[in-house]
DNA sequence: TTATAACGATGACAAAGTGTCACAAAGGAG
DNA sequence: CTCCTTTGTGACACTTTGTCATCGTTATAA
């Protein structure tokens, strides 16, 4: 969603300019996020930002995107290696998440990024048009009833998976602790809430 | 979470700043609502604002805490209705408040509502201290192996019932496929995932 | 009654942020 | 070299925020 501007630009201004946005991003949430900041940080003037950008909504779409597209091939990835199963993949991602929150001054970025996609319902399983994964998940180990199954199956993964990773990454609990949740639900998950 | 000073107010006054405080955040998103407007709607001075409340956030949390407590009781009336089955009572609470969203003027504040309840992960089923809604539920028909399944049952079940229900209010699908899909999904975690 | 403390009301104000616009600079095609 | 399109620039008008000195109103103690 940046303007044509911005993405003509050459790679080094464009990768400063990147910069900029993800150190704010990284220093306050994206509500108190300033403009201000950006331009200072990338030595660019105020009416550059303009050129380049709608608004402030815009560039954080930009770096939503951008984190995104790294996002989905590394589920590919964690797919492939455990043979298309879903619930280790989940396990994979979350471990994957809150480590990546070590890098301490990127920690807020990632948190401000999941939140984001969060409230937005963003499925980072699995999107719509480009890029399906449908082809890696083994379905042989699923129970599906009808064709959409496996859309709402994913749904429901991908948002538990990313609402535990949040919370310990906001540090609402430790690490240990939000893994032990997310396997006892997908336990429950495996085998279903209703008694035999 | 408002300030000594505005608790102290008579209801009267105390209603007119509430009902500015809904208008704005009717017009606008949390983000981009202004106290500007607020004082203006409330005819209130601005220094006013700030004896009441820390600031915006601070206003934001009061109007959420005041519509958590509403769907606190509409939903204790619903597991009640339902023997405590909280399948049929999340279809319950689904229609609640995709219904709730036909007064168009607070479409959009019930939007905002939900949105910051999901981004904060707050179950609307199940609240820690207070107010422990466990007692209403039907546990003899749940498959729980361990004590704190039922918490994990209870917060997969939030978390679907609120992301349809903002999807519907949001209007990126109609009431009627939301419903579908809330079905089916329920479904699906009923039964469980995995092949047997 | 009077003094004084406690609380609330008020709006001017500095500080900071937003988005725009007229103009400058650069660059490519003919 | 000239024209035209694209990009760069920062001053500017406008809006918003949070604060603070000051004022009014009770309430309480002496």
């Amino acid at each position: 969603m940046p303007k044509k501007t911005f993405i003509n630009l050459n790679s080094e201004k464009k990768q400063k300019i990147e910069q900029a946005i993800e150190k704010e991003f990284s220093n306050t949430s994206f509500e108190k996020a300033s403009i201000s900041n950006i331009v200072e940080y990338a030595q660019i003037p105020r009416g550059s930002f303009y050129q380049y950008f709608e608004d402030k909504e815009d560039a954080i779409k930009y770096i939503l995107q951008k984190y995104m597209k790294r996002e989905k091939e590394i589920m590919k990835e964690f797919l492939l290696k455990n043979r298309g199963d879903i619930f280790e993949t989940s396990i994979d991602i979350y471990e994957y998440l809150t480590n990546k929150s070590k890098e301490e001054d990127k920690l807020n970025l990632y948190k401000n990024v999941l939140d984001e996609l969060k409230k937005n319902n963003i499925n980072i399983f699995q999107e719509e048009k480009e890029c399906k994964i449908d082809d890696s998940i083994n379905i042989e180990m699923l129970d599906i009833k009808n064709q959409e199954d496996i859309k709402y199956i994913m749904r429901i993964i991908s948002t538990i998976t990313r609402t535990i990773s949040i919370e310990v990454i906001s540090k609402k609990m430790t690490k240990e602790k939000g893994k032990d949740i997310l396997k006892n639900e997908l336990e429950i998950l495996r085998r279903g809430m209703l008694k035999k």
